[in-house]
DNA sequence: GACATGTGCAACAAAAGAGTTGCAGATCAT
DNA sequence: ATGATCTGCAACTCTTTTGTTGCACATGTC
């Protein structure tokens, strides 16, 4: 794996890898496209924490913005999540191959 | 998703979120169990900073470790890897797939 | 026992992250 | 044009993360 993929893909790890941003990426999911105003509202925290949450999701392609009048829509964007599932699926899917090796190991013969 | 969970997952995710630490579970990916000592052998960075990124993991359930001789080796724990694909299926599939898959694993048959 | 090697603990410094507040600018309705 | 919203920028804390160094303890080898 390239450096740089590699540092791709821990930025979209990154910015998954808070509670805060991970109930946004659910919210946005559910809803479609949000501003930043709409979701803060009935938040604990303020608006502009909010939009920072979401340029760190951008910054890690997560997430689009598009505006629209005076709002500023986000919504989800996929294509970076492709790359992050199939890391995960590398750890599982060689995970059995990594067992056998361990048990060659102890067990040898 | 209860609070307690998406916790858990947003930890998962922070673990994977450094490109030091997702070196480290690639190379434990292919060489099954290594030593902090082994594992920082030629790195740039100290064999402390490397046991502090292996006890980022262990928290997060990603890797456990195991005492043999003087040695202590850290190897994959596939566990909650799959915790954290379910979540990105979700995003890749929709929200009402992932609804039922999720539902699944809660609640199998 | 003496020595090499591997681990564990703690204090420290530098950098990054998360959140706040205040205010200015843009946009829409009346 | 006025007023109500919504966004954008900047400065400022406070906390967490990342990494270092130094030293003590444990374990295996000779």
């Amino acid at each position: 794996m390239s450096n740089k993929a590699e540092q791709e893909l821990a930025g979209v790890f990154a910015a998954l890898g808070d509670a805060t941003r991970l109930a946004l990426v659910t919210r946005l999911l559910a809803a479609g496209a949000l501003s930043a105003t709409a979701l803060a509202e009935g938040q604990a925290i303020s608006r502009q924490a909010i939009v920072k949450h979401l340029q760190v999701l951008e910054a890690a392609r997560l997430v689009v913005h598009e505006r629209q009048g005076r709002e500023v829509l986000y919504s989800l964007d996929a294509q970076q999540v492709d790359a992050a599932r199939a890391f995960l699926d590398a750890i599982s899917t060689g995970w059995d191959r990594a067992l056998a090796r361990l048990r060659t190991l102890v067990e040898p013969d």
